[in-house]
DNA sequence: ATCGCCAATCGTCGATTGACGATAGCTCGG
DNA sequence: CCGAGCTATCGTCAATCGACGATTGGCGAT
């Protein structure tokens, strides 16, 4: 087996206290292109994928995920970009090992988004 | 006023009584391909909002949302193209008018994937 | 039968996306 | 301080998207 990153101090933002869920308003023009731009960040299988991997706590560091998928690191580094651009995953810049997840407000603004629709 | 379709006669189905709440798996790469896939179609403020004006019942005819958005009617109609080629929208064509709705067993669905992350 | 409105389709254009390899930059460990 | 591992970025290429005007086809009403 490869020498590979500790996984260890990876981490996740401390699970954010901010109560946010669904206060803003979630039927206006800006909410529309809110959705839309959320909705865009997942328009992907693989970033879907992505989303359900870090979801999961599970492959924290871009080269984990490389590993998981049958496209090249660049590719995967791309997908990273859309879905930290999209807000819906956060880094933890530690070294030269940065950790990748969820950002758990993002997610839930989006799901308060599409109910209500 | 212009002489406008009557608005009546257009009709959606008369509400799903088969109850598909999220029967299906929700994590697979099939899950995967069809929330990209659902995400896809809303991945744009336009449809957003076209989404939105016709789960709240208004605006049933492809004409009438032309009429409230600043776009040509060819841009309208293939923005309802794409909705229904997502499953999201169905239409019940009774001649020239055409009744555009929600689906909402697939709406309900995209919704479900999602909670699912 | 013809006219008028409604919607789909075609063809075009520029912009964006998705994929890749190659390269450069960064930190940590030796 | 030098190498090794990790990731971002650049450049390229094909494919797709979004928007438009123009055209076509269809039904109902006159």
């Amino acid at each position: 087996m490869p020498r590979r990153a500790p996984t260890d101090t990876l981490c996740c933002p401390p699970a954010t206290t901010t109560a946010d869920t669904g206060l803003a308003p979630a039927d206006s023009p800006e909410a529309d292109e809110e959705l839309a731009s959320l909705a865009k960040a997942l328009a992907h299988p693989v970033r879907v994928r992505i989303v359900r991997m870090l979801a999961r706590k599970d492959a924290r560091m871009c080269s984990h995920i490389v590993d998981e998928l049958p496209l090249a690191q660049s590719t995967v580094s791309e997908h990273l970009r859309v879905l930290k651009a999209a807000g819906l995953v956060v880094t933890n810049e530690r070294g030269p090992r940065i950790g990748y997840c969820i950002a758990p407000a993002a997610l839930r603004r989006l799901k308060s988004l599409l109910q209500a629709l």
